[in-house]
DNA sequence: AATGAATGAGACTTCATTCAT
DNA sequence: TATGAATGAAGTCTCATTCAT
């Protein structure tokens, strides 16, 4: 019985954020009324508001959730992997953004929209210094000098391309991929 | 006398395109209010409408006037350089970054952001391909191979390099942009 | 469950369209503001907007509501009596402007007035024609020569009227009535 | 001199009643701005309230000049003609609709709409009652029984007839005026 | 006389949120 | 749990009018 309730209200609770991330992120956050989102997921205006006290926590439940979730498939597969290589690193970085288009175009549109990014910093920072942690311990491995200050670079290019990558429908990622790796085996097969 | 008013009127124009450019950058476009631009600009708000008639007529004109003026700037030091260096045209990038910081904050935030993008794509469509085709120009100059997918991968770093840059205080951005450089210069020198 | 908000729905937008009938009328559509109609319908702005999306709207719906019922009313008369008698129809005509006053008023006060006349046009132009039909049927059950032209006569002699009537109380209608039913009365009899 | 600038005053007067009086017939006295009127007249905003002291002293400046021009009208014909007929009256009223078409769309729009039409009142009032008085004594004159009370049908059914004229293109404006004709004729002749 | 910059009250409208059922 | 009616603060925008030159 509550088991059944608990379900029901799970499965609305995805819903409502499934339906609020595809239309913060195709819209853009201010532009998106809750409204909306309660009409794309099928419920009423007021159910919405038993589920999250405001639109920002909404954009905060969405926040959590995805970040916790690739956050998870980052460590994940650090700990499959034997040896952490740049390479994996990087195809695992767009792998994510592809399984995750939704979620990244409204991270990126988000970190630098003054206000509002405010909100939701606290919740990417982890996800951030993961990332950033994993990439260090990978250019470390593969020997390259000034590891610190090279993955700052890499992290930066990888959000670079990553934006590209969500707005150019025919962006040659691959191609563009293969370029970034190229830097570092050659240096590093020298 | 007509001068006069020619004065006076661009002169309001520049300040409310200068104090919406400030706070668009620092609030948000959408959760900057008409009013705030007209109190910063310590002129009322009727008079903001004499000039401009929408919130939207205000952020055009602020994207029109900044990427044309950015966009001379890439044009002119492209005519003086006799030969033209992806250093030069690095540092020439980043250079316009900081003397801009304002404009480039807020292009990057509507970059992505839904609804909003789509008003200001024409506009900074221009001032996109300008920095993509010198960009492409020094690479050829400086015979890299595939230049034009070269091209688009330092493009998108530069995007994600400067995006750190202004959300970052301490970005040592001069030890990465060297970083950056060392690729190229290696492989010219080879 | 469905039906109490139904029912509640519907109170709503029926007292906002009878109450922006009588502000309409007495005050004019353009003086007329949005808060006054909720205010005189004891609810709030918003909720207005929650059945109408705009002024026009309101103008509009109350436009077509009106307009059919006086059109199903003139309708509805004519089915019944077995003969198409012009007496009657003015009769009628004169019974419906007493009891419809408000709307009779925004009607003829909307009908010269530029702009706004546009917006209500389509939604008058069936009941005109209908006037106009039924009241050419009497003329020619009457044997009146030219029943065309002497039908658009009339129409505009009973506009006039209707009018003059409007604005005047002590408008003697009866006995103006009678003057005009004895200029047919006469003509037949012969 | 003084001459010279009172005939400028004039002019510049005379050309904002003018351009006046057409925006308000086309697009209704609300919708039209001052500032609409000042950029037909050709004239700078401020020089218009040099001129008039408000909105509403623009209408009240239209409606006492063309009063004024078409009571003169009226009365002098009156004067010329040695009997005063019916048939010349109704010419003449036609013949008066046609030569100041944007004051009686004007006139007509005004006439019933709440408020404003309060203001214009008291100017309308005199040509109102002139024309009242001439059409019965018109009406006397050909022995027309129960002359008052048809003198309101009169008016009444000519206003309706100018309202249709006035938004038809193609009323058959002088075919019907002599069915009017005819139903005094008849009666006169009989 | 003439200009148009400048004002600000007030209009329309939106939308996150609450409430009664 | 679920509904959608209801709210009202706040936003965008308009426009008659005034003011400095």
């Amino acid at each position: 019985m509550t088991n059944a309730f608990v379900q029901k209200r799970d499965a609305s609770t995805q819903l409502i954020l499934q339906c609020g991330l595809e239309l913060f992120a195709a819209t853009g956050y201010h532009p998106t009324t809750i409204r909306m989102i309660a009409e794309k997921a099928g419920i009423s205006l007021g159910l919405l508001y038993n589920y999250f006290k405001s639109k920002e926590e909404v954009l905060l439940a969405i926040f959590k959730t995805n970040t916790k979730d690739i956050q998870a498939e980052f460590l994940s597969s650090k700990e499959l992997e034997s040896n952490t290589s740049l390479s994996t690193f990087i195809r695992q970085f767009f792998k994510i953004q592809k399984s995750n288009r939704s979620f990244w175009l409204l991270y990126y549109s988000l970190k630098l929209s003054g206000t509002t990014s405010l909100l939701v910093a606290p919740v990417t920072k982890e996800l951030e210094s993961t990332m950033q942690e994993i990439l260090e311990d990978c250019l470390i491995e593969a020997e390259i000098p000034f590891p610190s200050l090279e993955a700052k670079f890499v992290m930066a290019s990888l959000d670079g391309l990553a934006q590209h990558l969500l707005m150019q429908d025919n962006f040659p990622i691959n191609d563009v991929m293969h370029l970034l790796l190229l830097k570092y085996q050659q240096t590093n097969t020298r």
